[in-house]
RNA sequence: GGCUUCGUAGCUCAGUCGGUAGAGCAGAGGACUGAAAAUCCUCGUGUCGGCAGUUCAAUUCUGUCCGAAGCCA
């Protein structure tokens, strides 16, 4: 069985991971795109050695961060090691907040190996658009979502199906997705205190690292935490509204999650006792054992 | 105490030469197969500070009261 542990931003996931490999023999493996990379500790809000407890972890640390991983490349690393898990007869457990990842890795989701980007950048969005209405004419993919046109062409060209008509629900893993979560304003009011205790524990000199790197991948570019602060280093922008403003990309980031989730996965909610840890974990444990 | 300016959406403000109003931000909802902490779409009724007057009609003009800021005593 996997054990997915997931939820929105600052729920408290990371920990209840931890307690629930200790309770259950389990291993955890990082489902979030960030934590991936190298060096970007404070800002993705990454685990610690200490935190880790001697559990085995997975997929954390494994990229730098010029290099490039995707999608693609965690679900081929992901059922890998689910797969080892497994058969050490242990209990994989999948920890994170990138929906897509863990949908992508446990469901039916099929990449095909060679995949290359067309240069489209001599047409107008309107050109792409049309070019994409002659293969799709109800495509359901708006016109200024160029990133997702261009893909849209790229697939096409290379299996001739439509994207965003592929079928992805089956799952091919026996599963528990437990989403953990609170209300909203208590969530909210977690993310700003957790930004200010990031500064404490050295934000800003970890931006100003990625900064002066002068290295501008998605890796870098992605995360919240650091590219906010960029206008900063450059005296283009206060300290202050850079700080806000990654509070505020952090807020709106937990809200997209959970349109995520609950269209996309089949979630069982659980809400977090902030009190009572032990208390949450039990309703995990709880969960678990029903199946 | 006197004078001046201001009071409009959660916030900052615009506007109505009198016909009950709209931007930005904040916020909410949604889409989603190689950038997903990304990318993209949709959503604005609020005693226009209170009361009274003029008017067919006042958020707009007038008076007064309340509140805020500034200047003069």
């Amino acid at each position: 069985m996997v054990i997915v542990i997931t939820g929105p931003t600052c729920v408290g996931k990371t920990k209840a991971s931890v307690e629930l490999a200790k309770l259950i023999d389990g291993e955890v493996i990082n489902a979030d795109s960030t934590q991936i990379f190298r060096k970007l500790d404070i800002a993705t809000a990454k685990t610690t050695e200490e935190e880790k407890e001697n559990i085995p972890h997975h997929l954390f640390d494994i990229k730098d961060i010029d290099e490039d991983y995707s999608v693609f490349d965690y679900q081929r690393d992901c059922r890998k090691i689910i797969d080892n898990i497994i058969k050490r007869g242990k209990t994989p457990i999948l920890c994170g907040g990138t929906g897509l990842y863990i949908k992508a890795c446990l469901y039916n989701y099929e990449f095909k190996e060679q995949s290359q980007k067309s240069d489209f950048s001599a047409l107008s969005d309107l050109e792409l658009f049309n070019k994409l209405k002659e293969i799709d004419a109800d495509t359901e993919i708006h016109m200024n979502n160029r990133k997702r046109v261009e893909r849209a062409l790229d697939y096409f060209n290379e299996t001739g199906e439509l994207l965003g008509k592929i079928k992805s629900d089956e799952l091919l893993y026996d599963t528990i997705f437990i989403g953990l979560t609170t209300e909203r304003n208590i969530l909210y009011e977690r993310i700003n205190k957790r930004v200010d205790i990031m500064l404490s524990k050295g934000l800003l000199e970890e931006a100003k690292e990625v900064y002066d790197s002068n290295i501008r991948s998605k890796a870098v570019l992605t995360p919240i935490g650091y590219k906010e602060l960029f206008p900063y280093f450059e005296n283009k922008e206060t300290f202050e509204n850079c700080i806000d403003l990654i509070k505020r990309n952090s807020r709106r980031y937990a809200k997209k999650q959970y349109t995520w989730f609950n269209n996309q996965l089949p979630i069982k909610w659980i809400n977090v006792n902030f009190d009572n840890f032990d208390e949450t974990i039990m309703q995990i444990k709880k969960e678990i054992n029903l199946i």
